[in-house]
DNA sequence: CATGAATGAGCGTTCATTCAT
DNA sequence: TATGAATGAACGCTCATTCAT
């Protein structure tokens, strides 16, 4: 019956929030951002939909929230891989298809999120910022790997890669058995010399 | 003075829905299913809203007509690169890189409308299964073609030239200078040896 | 190819009319002024929308022609009964009460319009008006027939026999085998004196 | 501070509702369904049309729910009268007739509501029903009673009986002067031998 | 006369958001 | 903090009516 710490207070909030976002990621993974209502977010996460107001300004608020505090723990992998400096060119590149691959089949829900948001032109500008810088990185972190192995046009070529990996990303959507995930990877590996 | 024929009629018919059917290609590519307005779509043909639902029964409707209507001319040209009984097998790939990358390029609209179908699980599914047609006519259709030029593993390297097509796919859409089409394809022609 | 002549173009109009009539008056029996649409009435008349309005000036305006136009026949029995100035009181009061059940029987469509404006207070107050009329005729004509016949409240009386009547004719609307008839004539026949 | 407890949620709703029931009952009979806008609903009720929602699905079950609520009231004193097991037939039937004439008189609006079911054949088949099974059980009570004192015809005489009450409720309804309650039920009295 | 395409006001319904408790 | 009742703006859709042909 004793009012409860600013640490057990605090507690609480992250637990809630964490609730609502994760129930909210699911939802609108499933049916996008319109086809979700507030009040199914609410039941899916145990609370009422006050609730969900009190922790998030908006409908689209929370959407920015899943999306962000998803993304963050999406694209650490690759940041690990990159920022290896002892690895060679070569394997830190298979292990960038690799964690792609295995990303997108373990995440799938952050990836239905983030193609319903390139999906449409308007959505909200920060995200599709965040993605861009995403893309980007690899644009500046991929050529010269390509250039440390040998390859005659480093730029298409990571142009192509990503591509690759993209496109595979589209594959596990449409369903699990699209593809190989060893096979292409060894085949990945033929043909981009790594 | 005397009523229409069947045939002014019939081509009444016909110019109308055209009329809506792009108005609402281009407003649903823009903005999705649910940010489009059917009082838009109406003014952006230039009709009344009640004309909008004249020629379709509901909103819903018009999006998969608009879709399937326009599935078709996209998926045309592969399917006559496919039958093209005289030319070498290495030719035929590289012309469906070509095409794909072009088409994406062109094509914009219909991209962004087939990239909402897939990023809503719960779309509607006759959509959902054109698109899933599309892709396994590709499956069949292109391992052949890398078994005649002498590729190790036909299906593998077939998910990749789809996958990396597709992810081409994207990156057009998030701009148009992601990438430099005549480089891309002359690297996909010497990594997959065409 | 000659023109029509004025005559021939009269009964064309006619026979137009009384078309839109009979689909009107089936289908507003069957669901009501406001769940009929014109162009069901159209379609069952086997006439354009454009021609309905032809015709009429506005759905309302059907509704009170089919009601108007039927209602003279509805009436016309008992007027006859009514003037016939030979027959004993006994035996009009007895054909007076024939008479309606067979009409409720027969004239089904019309019965149900009359219910329908019966039930709505704010319906258009021509038809209440006519339906008025109508009672208060019998009002009139029936008191003078059961003090012929020595009842002794005759006004009392006549509220009873055309409550009667009424009554009847809801039973026959709810289904045709509520009562016997020829059984229930005979009661009336008993408990009225007639 | 604290939220309302479960018991304060249920007696709001329930006055809500019965608020809102209210209103509709009141227009619903004045002007019948379809010219009842949920709009003039909520502002009778002193909510807003939200609120309308989220105690009722839709209009219509607005409607039934209407219906339903009251009719059960309406049918009670019938019942009572029928298991009242000391009360001499004939008695038993006088109290039906005054109680059906005063019920009629008193809640004109839920009679308006039956009339206009009745008055359209395609009206929900639940509440047609209703009607149904209520007539249904006068006509398994009434006729022993009339056996009972003597009727030469129960099946008939009861047709005639209940014709004769529901016919007094349509002059009730075309306006409160059309009979006069106790010379009526004098004459009752006498021509059914009560 | 007749057609049926076109209109647009109007209504039912939804749902993000607010707020009294 | 948390609840869930209440709100009302907004939108999809209907359908009586009009009008060019």
């Amino acid at each position: 019956m004793s009012p409860r710490t600013p640490e057990q207070s605090e507690q609480i909030r992250e637990e809630r929030q964490a609730q609502i976002v994760e129930a909210a990621l699911k939802l609108f993974a499933e049916k996008g951002l319109h086809d979700t209502k507030v009040s199914e977010i609410a039941a899916q996460a145990g609370v009422s939909q006050g609730t969900v107001y009190w922790y998030f300004d908006s409908k689209e608020e929370l959407f920015e929230a899943a999306f962000i505090n998803q993304f963050e723990s999406y694209v650490q992998p690759f940041f690990e891989i990159f920022t290896d400096e002892e690895r060679p060119a070569a394997d830190k590149l298979m292990d960038i298809a690799a964690a792609s691959i295995d990303l997108f089949a373990d995440k799938t829900e952050l990836t239905f999120i983030m193609l319903q948001i390139m999906a449409t032109r308007e959505m909200a500008d920060i995200l599709t910022h965040d993605i861009e810088e995403y893309y980007t990185q690899f644009g500046v972190v991929l050529p010269p790997l390509f250039e440390e192995i040998g390859d005659p046009d480093p730029t298409a070529t990571t142009s192509m890669f990503i591509a690759m990996l993209d496109g595979l990303m589209l594959q596990c959507l449409l369903g699990p058995d699209w593809f190989d995930r060893d096979q292409v990877l060894a085949q990945i590996k033929v043909k981009f010399n790594l």
